[in-house]
DNA sequence: ATTATCTATAGATCTATAGATAATGC
DNA sequence: ATTATCTATAGATCTATAGATAATGC
């Protein structure tokens, strides 16, 4: 998977051509990302990322200060790119018929497509120093913001019964939370369902909260 | 916390005195579970593990064969005690008015006790050899296995409308994942919800699925 | 005599940087 | 002249074990 830029943000180089930055740390994350999928942040050492880039570790080192920040750039990567198929996707459920399910529905293959990526940054955002920690917490909660749009919008065209703010509020935490356990309990759950059953049981939980 | 024992299997020692393994494993274990919760595992030395529990690293060697065997001890720790947590605090609810409301209610609880425990499993879950890792994961689906039968004797009692196989286990699934949600969440959902006000809104959640 | 424990360290990494070299653009 | 890149390595760990010592039980 090749990650969008946009968000590489905050680090410090020495490197003066920002187009250069820009390109080479999308090397290095594209690298770091297949290597930490693989064995973890822990186990792969900077030489690997540095070989996997097509750099040399001393280069490496002018693009990031320390590896946590591969770490950051990876994890800031991925919401990157699930934020970006999200708001693409959910754009395109305005119009359907069950708008709520069918947003359900495109977030739910977001997460089977991006699982792996979605474990990753629940196995490895311990890692990170406090502030980029931070960081990735708010690019979580802009996920789930989506949805509280997403359900406050269906609540105004009178498609959703009102709900108390809070109870709409973790009902979007809910939505976030039950795709990724798609990602993190695939393991078990694939033996049962594929992941359009697992899409239509869990819609089927979600929605029951608003039909009565 | 102090650790059950019972669950102290299958890593080799050249020890003989098999109460001394007991013992001696349970003070590496609690010393290594409150290491583990500061900094991660990773960080955390086997120096560091032997100092805290009060031995030598060279004795500490005696008890485990590697880093990773004593993880393992801690997940094994950690998933007993909510076990035992459980299953007691389930015999109670057998006769509550709202068995499966009570049933929520205690195990959130659990949760909520234990949050930086789950969140430890999570995360250090994939620095286990595979072996290892499939105990671990093993130990979680019996605590989900535990949901599934309270599920399947209130639909015997006719306490609870019937539901298709597939969607009651998604269901067990479900309030399993959402008591873990209030662990790795709890820096934003304690923001705005109390642990009460979280089970009551989730409760309701879960039980709608129930109500038409 | 046997079992448990400790001290001291081998051996193997790994991150990060210093200093040398190549490429680029005026 | 300046910027980008590479090679070689300092310096700092950390896991795991070998070999010596202390404690235990017959």
């Amino acid at each position: 998977m090749a990650f969008e830029s946009s968000k590489i943000r905050d680090i410090p180089t020495q490197i003066k051509d920002k187009k250069l930055v820009t390109r080479r740390r999308r090397q290095i994350v594209d690298a770091a990302v297949e290597l930490f999928l693989q064995k973890g942040f822990h186990k792969t050492t900077t030489r690997q990322i540095a070989r996997a880039a097509g750099i040399s570790i001393g280069l490496l080192y002018e693009y990031i200060a320390t590896k946590e920040d591969i770490l950051f750039l990876v994890c800031e990567a991925i919401h990157a790119e699930m934020h970006a198929a999200l708001t693409q996707a959910l754009n395109r459920t305005v119009d359907a018929a069950h708008p709520l399910s069918e947003a359900i529905r495109k977030y739910f293959l977001v997460c089977h497509r991006m699982s792996d990526h979605i474990v990753l940054i629940y196995q490895e955002i311990h890692s990170l120093p406090s502030n980029q920690r931070k960081k990735v917490l708010e690019n979580e909660e802009n996920i789930t913001a989506l949805f509280i749009d997403v359900l406050e919008n269906l609540t105004a065209q009178n498609a959703l019964p009102v709900l108390e703010e809070n109870v709409l509020k973790l009902a979007a935490h809910n939505i976030s939370v039950l795709g990724h356990m798609w990602a993190f309990r695939r393991w078990r759950l694939s033996a049962s369902y594929t992941i359009d059953e697992y899409i239509e049981i869990q819609t089927g939980f979600i929605l029951s909260r608003y039909k009565h």
